[in-house]
RNA sequence: GGAGAGGUGCCAGAGCGGCCGAAUGGGAUGCCCUGCUAAGGCAUUGACCCUCCGGGGUCCGUGGGUUCAAAUCCCACCCUCUCCGCCA
């Protein structure tokens, strides 16, 4: 969420900020949220005012005791009596202030990086770098990566659904192995720079509002109800939580973490839309990198994450694109966000294939993620800051793999493993029937 | 799941309903002493909110309650540990 003092100190910067989003309930949750901050700590003033006369009569009444004074304490017991019901009720007053307030600041989004581009729509992303494309795709290509991969015995989406659901895949024999190898090809590049870890994949109702999916987005997301619990929709989720609560020191910053892990979305608004094939599922396989940071160190860390999403793909040889998001289509808690996508000529699409984005301190107050500042000659500040979040997908499995099976199919109706994944495929490097 | 014990500051650990934001020890930092090292002396050492910058308020696992007053009493929940049960 944004600093509330910002809004207090800053209303017309934040409300310019946010005007880029052109969400008209943003601005009026802003309004909302504005007020209920004025009246708010009016409140509170008032009622410290209270518990700190509560509180010295408290003290005269135990040294009365002492000395004896029985009557004098009563009376006094008494006025503080009084004073304490007033109390009780501007306290509760306060509280319930304070939790709309919250209530309307975890549904007020990040305000958008100054130099992200302006736009209502993902029609307005700027390529930014690319399209790498080559001149033409011979029409074995031209083949979408379901039919492709159910011929070959890859890919078994009917028993998938009579297993569990529609929208859930299922994988088969070099079909599975290439999905893992994958995995294991994005997790061997990052792990230069990043821990790996193996987080829970189903978390607490307090982990899944600390990164910007709860409240606003709870369809999205299954739910265990009866042990109140969710099914994380990234590792982005576990992953930045890890240090939740905790005042972190600067010298360990940044801190980098990687994962793989299973992702579950509902998919709530997006029933009937890309169906088919490995494009969109319930249940699916990433490769998430993630890091905890300075404010000054974000930008860079920011670059490099798109870097080494772009060095996977490129290792793999598909066709690709860098968009960067404008302010109206950015995601909730995003600050400034790039999109690499991989051309599939079989489904003929751009197919999203990472996110990686920026999310300013907004996460890390959500989550209260802390450090300790130090000066120019490294000793600490007074005080501790929000920590920046960033995290991006180093490879999101389905989505690559449908890309793989469409560009790399021969005319022959076999695949070809590309050359990157050979070493995890177990000598495979054909697919054929 | 059953039985028991416990959750206090960076760590360990004390704490009678008021004199407790909290003893004591350790650690860390600064200064002093010391030829160096070891030892020693002194001091500092939590976070957050509001502010008319004088100050005021909150936090002892979390949330409620009792009281003029709660780390301290009561209730619920969460977590940790030990034993038993179950189990990949």
């Amino acid at each position: 969420m944004i600093d509330v003092r910002l809004i207090r100190n800053d209303l017309d910067r934040v409300r310019a900020a946010l005007a880029r989003r052109n969400d008209p309930s943003v601005m009026a949750a802003l309004d909302r949220a504005s007020s209920l901050d004025v009246r708010l700590r009016e409140i509170l003033v008032e009622r410290d005012q209270l518990r700190a006369r509560v509180n010295s009569i408290s003290k005269d009444v135990g040294m009365l005791r002492r000395d004896g004074q029985v009557d004098q304490a009563e009376a006094l017991q008494a006025d503080s009596r009084q004073l304490g019901e007033s109390e009780k009720q501007l306290a509760g007053e306060h509280d319930a202030l304070n939790d709309r307030l919250r209530q309307e600041l975890l549904v007020i989004p990040n305000l958008p990086f100054e130099g992200a581009p302006d736009g209502t729509s993902d029609a307005d992303n700027p390529v930014v770098k690319g399209p790498f494309l080559p001149e033409s795709f011979p029409d074995h290509q031209r083949v979408p990566h379901w039919e492709t991969a159910t011929a070959l015995g890859i890919l078994d989406n009917e028993r998938a659904t009579k297993i569990a659901q529609s929208m859930f895949t299922m994988q088969r024999g070099a079909g599975a192995t290439l999905a893992r190898a994958l995995c294991q090809l994005a997790l061997d590049r990052n792990a230069d720079a990043h821990e790996e870890i193996r987080p829970p994949s189903l978390v607490s109702t307090a982990t899944l509002t600390a990164t910007g999916q709860l409240p606003k987005f709870a369809d999205d997301a299954f739910a265990i109800e009866r042990d109140d619990l969710w099914c994380i929709p990234t590792a982005e989720v576990p992953l930045t939580s890890i240090y939740a609560g905790e005042i972190l020191d600067a010298a360990d910053l940044p801190k980098r973490f990687m994962a793989y892990s299973p992702s579950y979305r509902r998919e709530a608004g997006s029933a009937g839309r890309d169906t088919r094939g490995m494009l969109r599922a319930h249940e699916f396989d990433k490769v998430e990198i993630l890091a905890l940071s300075t404010p000054e160190q974000a930008p860079a860390l920011l670059d490099d994450m798109v870097a080494r999403a772009e060095g996977t793909i490129q290792v793999l040889g598909l066709p690709y694109r860098i968009i960067e998001i404008c302010a109206g289509d950015m995601g909730q808690s995003h600050h400034r966000s790039f999109d690499i996508e991989v051309y599939a000529p079989g489904a003929d699409a751009w197919l999203e294939v990472s996110s990686i984005s920026w999310f300013s301190d907004y996460q890390a107050r959500r989550a209260d993620i802390r450090y300790r500042p130090v000066d120019a000659e490294g000793k600490p500040h007074k005080g501790t800051a929000f920590v920046h979040t960033l995290n991006g997908s180093a490879l999101a499995v389905p989505r690559v793999w449908a890309a793989i099976v469409e560009n790399y199919r021969n005319a022959n109706g076999s695949v070809s493993v590309p050359e990157a994944l050979r070493p995890y495929m177990r000598g495979i490097d054909l697919i054929e029937n």
